[in-house]
DNA sequence: CACAATGGCTATTGACAGTAGCTATCATGG
DNA sequence: CCATGATAGCTACTGTCAATAGCCATTGTG
């Protein structure tokens, strides 16, 4: 085992690549442009991922990294109450997300289905959303919890990056408001909601033409 | 004016490439492969299209309309009170949202930032959720109510259905936990979490080291 | 100092979006 | 009963991209 020079580097790639996903969409991420930002050839990335894909996990790996360091940020520079706790995380999500909207669709949509981060980076990046959901609704509503949390934060974020919010109004307003929303209904206890609900929404028929191509989710 | 034999239709082409999309994610869309499917060649295509976000913009028409008929579908056999036609909507929304997953993004999430459906498609696919949400937080409230609501169910079943809830559990439990909870907080009548919280989040620091390239949408 | 591993390169292939320009078919008006 | 013109299809082509094959230069270690 005897290496050569490296005229680049994996981290170095995978910055480049996160620059051009940021400003021109995942079609721009084009494995000549990541190339030539760093001074190389096309081919010579093969030598470093597998391909398009393997490269775009990583950038979404990063990423999850960058949102677990700066969920656990804003955790630590918060007061302890999981009042305090969950506006912070949510503010600091949000930062994050419209600060790198395409990285955060590919952290959480299903845009690149083949470019998942690693499990790690992502339970790094759940902990703090847990531990917050742990404290509002104690652990065995933890989890469903910190979905729906996570939910509200990536659909809400996603849709205003994607400018998906065209009839006016004050968008960081109803973010605060959804926030608010869900601390007083998830500090409610959950009461008895989930088990009153359970049994009248399973199926709802809504008369789709298309005969389904079921999510191959596990 | 006097055109002549059409081997295939505008309709057809739509079809055909919903069909590519759900079963094959947004990249298996390609020109060639819709014009297989209706029996023509794909340059034939920019016969209707002016391209392929041209097409693809069509598509996301076609979805939004169909979203906006499930929805009103579901509020019409639904019982008249707010907390029985929200928990339509939303069991509407997720049955066609997991049913067509990638049509769905296409509508909300900015996957082809190009193809964005028509305002009237997306305005027709909105009221239902404005309505119930006036009913639940009354009107100065509703826009932002419905925004919340449509980003938790959109956010839900985007990570749903891109399988991003990968610590098991009960998945469609924790969507009807979210439902409830949100239905428990704006029932709250807002109080006044809104301005209350206001200042406090307004610009969360959290040390991401990306410059920015903040979102352009209206 | 040899040698093997490695990171770079050029050349090539196959798929795709999109354009140019031709042709066959049909409806209408003379 | 043609002639005209609009249209929907076609073939041929270009340029871009991901990915592969195979060669070459460099460098650390025995």
């Amino acid at each position: 085992m005897s290496p050569a020079r490296a005229r680049t580097s994996r981290a170095a790639i995978i910055a480049a690549a996160r620059d051009l996903l940021e400003d021109g969409g995942l079609e721009t991420v084009s494995m000549t442009g990541i190339a030539e930002r760093v001074g190389i050839k096309a081919p010579s990335l093969y030598k470093h991922f597998s391909d398009r894909n393997g490269l775009l996990a990583a950038v979404a790996t990063d990423v999850a990294l960058d949102l677990g360091r700066a969920l656990a940020g804003a955790v630590e520079r918060s007061r302890a109450d999981p009042t305090a706790r969950l506006y912070a995380l949510a503010a600091a999500y949000r930062s994050l997300a419209l600060a790198t909207p395409r990285a955060a669709a590919l952290l959480f949509a299903g845009v690149a289905p083949d470019a998942a981060p690693t499990p790690e980076s992502q339970a790094l990046a759940a902990r703090p959303i847990l531990d917050v959901a742990e404290m509002i609704v104690g652990p065995a509503r933890a989890l469903a919890g910190a979905r729906v949390l996570t939910a509200f934060a990536f659909g809400f974020t996603s849709m205003e990056s994607a400018g998906a919010f065209r009839f006016g109004g004050d968008v960081e307003e109803a973010y605060q408001f959804g926030v608010s929303v869900l601390l007083a209904g998830l500090g409610e206890g959950g009461s008895d909601h989930r088990t009153r609900v359970r049994r009248r929404v399973t199926q709802g028929q809504s008369g789709i033409r298309r005969p389904g191509h079921p999510p191959k989710g596990p």
